[in-house]
DNA sequence: AATTTTAGTCAGGGGGACCTGATTAAAATG
DNA sequence: CATTTTAATCAGGTCCCCCTGACTAAAATT
């Protein structure tokens, strides 16, 4: 039976977390020049990862896969597009399709979302990292089964979408 | 000169624990009844957890102290006053100030926001938890010298609200 | 061939985080 | 007392996430 004063220290400490570091990034983000928001698992970082895992999806299968509407998945895209992240084409084979495939560009963006360092992590030694990553995993992984329970179907594009996208990446 | 492969392990869990946690709570708040979004810290959020820190504030002092322009603190303000989580009310010292005061139901929600262990941390053991702890102070440090060169004004104001909010609840 | 289903689009909306500009009311100050 | 500073407000805007409704074009079905 773990001790609940200890799981508060950790629980105010991931709090503290979480705020340091969405103020950190907005002040480092304010003081670059014209580079672009966080982006993250939401709204267009959400199609650059998906497409990352999978390219060549079309608006109608992102949708599915991502639990957004169609209309939302098409501004998410279309604004994409416009910063030449992404572009749509038509499908031949069946033309009631547009295929969406990440530009270069895009795949860069997707990458660098994901494969970047974060300087913070440079401070903590071998073992800490270990023992960091050991924690993580136990947590992501309850937070699965959270995510299994609300909304099970959903949870399978997800885990398919992101963990596997992450684990190829870096296991 | 610590293994980078291991800060990468390190660095994608992050990042999935990032997108995980995010999607979690978003799904949960999705089946719960007519309750209100995360809030965390920005916007409305910033607010209540600044009044928690200090209660009474003017609008004018809660822009200071969170780098907001006066007309978003304003804007903030109201909507928390719409939710009946803070009240506001003419300073009869200097009557050109409006004093920002936590309702019941505000001081709950703060506290909520804060105090809840999340049941994922349930999971951990207690050795666990201290390493967590340890390490994401260590994280936390780093972030708050990030944000102390970005913005020296800043920081102390943030340091002031934010951490030894949490420094006084918790440790 | 006629109908239905499917993939997209346009239009419009709700809520959120922020900001600048212009204006008012009440203090502070010369 | 007149002017300036200060705390707020209103008005209007930008961009983001996300949804419902209405409608078209192209496949699939009957």
């Amino acid at each position: 039976m773990p001790n609940l004063d200890k799981q508060k220290n950790a629980a105010g400490k991931l709090i503290e977390f979480d705020m340091v570091s969405h103020t950190a990034d907005e002040l480092a983000h304010r003081h670059s020049a014209k580079d672009d928001h966080p982006l993250r698992f939401q709204g267009q970082g959400k199609i650059l990862l998906a497409l990352a895992q999978s390219d060549g999806l079309s608006q109608k299968e992102l949708a599915t896969r991502l639990n957004l509407a169609v209309q939302s998945t098409a501004e998410f895209v279309n604004k994409l597009v416009k910063k030449d992240l992404v572009t749509k084409e038509k499908s031949s084979a069946d033309r009631r399709k547009t295929i969406i495939r990440l530009t270069d560009l895009g795949r860069e963006t997707a990458a660098a979302e994901t494969a970047k360092v974060p300087a913070y992590l440079e401070e903590l030694t071998d073992t800490e990292l270990d023992q960091l990553t050991a924690i993580l995993t136990k947590i992501n992984h309850h937070l699965y089964s959270d995510i299994d329970q609300a909304s099970p179907t959903y949870a399978n594009k997800f885990q398919e979408t992101v963990a596997d996208h992450l684990r190829d990446w870096f296991m």
